[in-house]
Formats: C-alpha cells, structure tokens, sequence
DNA sequence: TTTTTATGTTCGCTTTGGAAAGAATAAAAA
DNA sequence: TTTTTATTCTTTCCAAAGCGAACATAAAAA
C-alpha cells in the first residue's frame, strides 16, 4: 500500500466520521502507529485536520456540512430518507395494536400513513402527531400530560413518566438524535433520555429509528447502548461498519421495505 | 472520545444553550467531572466561557443572538367579540400567577395576549393553545395527558382529570358552549362537562368566559348552575335580563375593559 | 555500489484522565 | 445574622495510553 493510498482513505474517513483513533487506523491499514502518526503529521500541516492525543480531529472547513446551501434539494433528500424510514415502521403495525410513537419527524411521517390501518391506540407525547392524528377515526390517540418543550412541540417532565407508567404498550417508535459506536443513543435533552427510559420499561418492542444523517453525530444526552433496541430502522446508507456494530449487538436492523439485515 | 472532541460539543451546547453544569457534561460525555473543569479551564483561558460555581456561563461575545421573533400580531383574524372578551381575561391575569386555560377559541386568544406578563404558569388540556403559548419564554405550559378529541384538538378523559388532581391554580378560565337560566353552563361533550368540575374543584377562582352568541343556547351536556362561577366574562351585548339573572347569583360579570358590573 | 525513501522498533518522556483529600463556596438551618 | 451542611473546586498523585526521537531495516533509485 502506497503512503499517498493511505492518506487519501484517512481523508475519506475522516470526511464520514469526523475523527479517527491512531490505533484503529494502524490496524485498518496494516502499518504501524508510527507510520500513521507520519500520515497525520502531514496531514496536519496541509491543514486538513489537527491531531490529538490517540488520533486526529478533521478540521472544520473540510467537515462534511449536513446541509449546504441547495435547501430544496437536501429537504428533498431528508424527506426521502424519512419517508423510506417512516414506510418500515408502518409495515411494522398492524390491526389493534397498541403502539407508541416518541416525538420526532420520522415518527410524524409515519403517523400520517395509517390509513388502512384499523383500531390502533397511539400513545405519544409528541403534540403536532397527536393533534394530526386524532383526525383518523380508526385511531385513538393518548396524549401524554407534561410540561411542553418549544423547539420539539412535546411534553417531558415528570408528569409525562408518571403518566405513562399507566400503559404498556406492544410497540414503541423511539426516535433519537444520535448514534454512535462509543456512547450508542444520544438525544438532545435530559428530560427526552429519561422519558425514553421510561418508555423501554413499558414496552415489549423497542424500534429506534434515526436517518443515517445522525450516524456518528453526539446528541448532547446519553440514552444508552445500541442494545437497548430490539430492533432499529433507519434508510440504506448506513455503513458496513455499523451494520456490524448493531448485529455484534444482537439488534435486527431494518433498512428497506421487504427485507431485513439481521442476526436471526 | 478526544478531548478536542469533548470541547468542540462543549461549545456547540454553550452557543445553544449559554450555560451548562459541570454534573451534565461529565453525564452527558461519560468523563469525570475533574475532566471537564479541566477542559473548561481551557476554554476559560481562552477567553470562551466564565466559569461559575457547578458550571459555566458562555461569554457575551459567542452569544448566539437570539432569533428575532417575527411574530406579528394576528389578532386580525380574531372574531372582535372573542378579543374583547380575551382583553378582559388578560387583565385579571398577573405576573407569577399559576392559571389555568380550558379548551375554546376565547382562551386561545387570550393565550396569545400574554406578552408583556412575567413567569406564568399555564395549565391546559388544548393542544393548540399550548403548542402556540409554549414559545412564550415566560411561560411555563403544562398540557394535560389524555384521550386527544378531534373536532377541539384537546385531551379529556380518566387520565386528563387524574392529572389535575396534581395541579391547583389560582384562576381558572372555563369556556362553556351555552348559557341559560334553567340549566346554567352547558357544553357539547360529557367529558369536557366532567373535566370541568374536576377543574372547578382545584382552583380557587373560577372564570367561565363565553360570547353572547351562545346566551340562551343549550349545548347538550350540563356543567352546572351559573353559580359555579366566581366571575363571568362575555361580550358587552347582553341583556339586562342576563344581568339580573347573574347578579342574582353572587357571580361578578365583566363585559367591557377598565369596567365591570358586579355586586361587589 | 551508495544513497534515498519508506516503514518498523525501542525507549524514555508527555499527555490524559481518574481517585482522593482537603479547601472553598453556596445553600440551608438556627 | 451566624452556624451548619452539602456541593463543588483545587490540588496532588498515579497509571495508562500515546508520543517523538533515534536508530534499524529494507526496498527502490542513483
């Protein structure tokens, strides 16, 4: 393997994944830590990335942006993937089931395709989907009670962990903000980590589901290990890498309509 | 994780959140608290942040500004009967009171009023008002959990009025769907004639708000007598009769701004 | 052949992050 | 207010991981 080979897959990587161990990199290419520390080196003075203790950082400027300026485009390309996702999770249900959806986008979208579906009860405590919801005869929407969060229009508290010790429910939808293969699930608010906890104890089927957009990003609050999950769905782009990570982690994972990828 | 890592999120919370404990980020990032102080120093040197007690507090000159929020009024749209009625309300409502909105129109308006009162909370079980009134940064909203009815898009139910119980405010406004002087207070569901008196039960004043328009209408389930009330806001187009009716009944009647006609 | 270039190995040195204990500070009680 | 209590902070020490420098090796170029 040529120096110039390797360089250009510690680019590539870390364009995916914003950072890289020394070690893993070693081992991923067959060389010594030295030699990759002689990579980095270079690296760092061309500016493309600043080196840490155990590994590198790549630098802002050549991050990969989450979105650009093309807006439709990219809403497009995010609607796609939550619409693929969303699709998953509606053949997941069927008649009279007992479900929750935790607040969040994807869970919306698919809250929106259960026509055909009959007599579900929804337990939620995302406000727009139970508001939307509610317009589906064949649906009865729970609401759950709680102190209301502006940006994701939900309700956290303990009043909303209190409530739900009420149900149990077959299946629950649990959308998250973060993966990633050191901390597992990440969410963006404490009180949205403790209700998804409090959520898993009261159901029999745990379903997360993400877009491969927050693949190896950090949410701010630790929910827990990808083993938490029975099951994940997310869209196909997800790599090889963490599609072994999730088996390695004994949960079936679901990435197109028809077909499953998974231990068992 | 790295510690360049670590002190990137550290900042991106800071800009979000301008302040952040210690006990969070150790939580959050799954390091020691010694750690973090130690990456906050850095940042502290830096110039980024001013470290506190338990924490830290972002410096002025990071500050993400704080959208301007372009909300115009829309009070336009608003039937004049239902401002005028949703002034009145406003003015009985004071900095740090603790209330309570029923669902309706009226109260909606009303609810969008606040602005200019200081650290309200607000109990609800619309999910419109609340999903409006929640970006009041001085309001603290609290929605009830409960069967989500379509035609109100609110929640009613065993759970709603179990939720109240853990709640009592200090004024109540109720909005009813008819008004007559045989039955007093009606309204067009059984359940939200139930929550009503679970409502009455827990607050120590009740306000029942209506238009005229419904004087002398007759919805289908009774709240109650007129004497229910503590005080009584509708529009000023009410007959004299009415008056008498509800003088009669020791109820304070409001009916224009900056005046009301009451016994006492 | 000698020289150059790329990679590996070894060995102290440095950085990192955790544990523990005492000091400082805020909050609560008197 | 003063005193007490509970947190939080600082400091010191330590172990593990990672690092750079120097030297070694080997293949390619001169």
């Amino acid at each position: 393997m040529f120096a110039l080979e390797r360089i250009k897959i510690i680019k590539k990587f870390l364009i995916e994944n914003n950072q890289v161990e020394v070690s893993t990199l070693s081992e991923a290419l067959g060389v010594s830590e030295v030699t990759i520390r002689r990579d980095l080196e270079k690296l760092e003075e061309e500016g493309f990335l600043t080196r840490t203790h155990g590994g590198a950082v790549i630098n802002p400027q050549y991050e990969k942006k989450p979105s650009p300026m093309p807006q439709i485009a990219r809403l497009q390309g995010i609607d796609a993937k939550i619409g693929e996702i969303a699709k998953i999770e509606v053949q997941m249900i069927n008649d009279n089931d007992i479900i929750m959806f935790t607040n969040g986008e994807i869970n919306r979208a698919a809250s929106k395709l259960l026509k055909g579906k009959r007599n579900l009860t929804v337990l939620t405590n995302d406000i727009i989907l139970a508001s939307e919801l509610c317009s589906n005869p064949e649906v009865k929407v729970l609401l759950l009670g709680g102190d209301v969060d502006n940006s994701s229009k939900a309700v956290f508290g303990r009043l909303a962990e209190s409530n739900l010790s009420n149900f149990f429910v077959n299946k629950v939808f649990i959308e998250v903000d973060g993966v990633n293969r050191n901390i597992g699930f990440t969410v963006n608010s404490t009180e949205k980590a403790s209700l998804i906890h409090q959520i898993i104890s009261n159901s029999s089927t745990a379903v997360f589901v993400f877009t491969s957009d927050i693949i190896n990003k950090t949410a701010f609050y630790a929910v827990g290990a990808v083993s938490l999950a029975d099951k994940i769905i997310t869209n196909n782009d997800i790599s090889d890498e963490y599609k072994h990570y999730i088996f390695e982690n004994e949960v079936q994972l679901f990435t197109s309509i028809d077909m499953y990828e998974g231990f068992a």
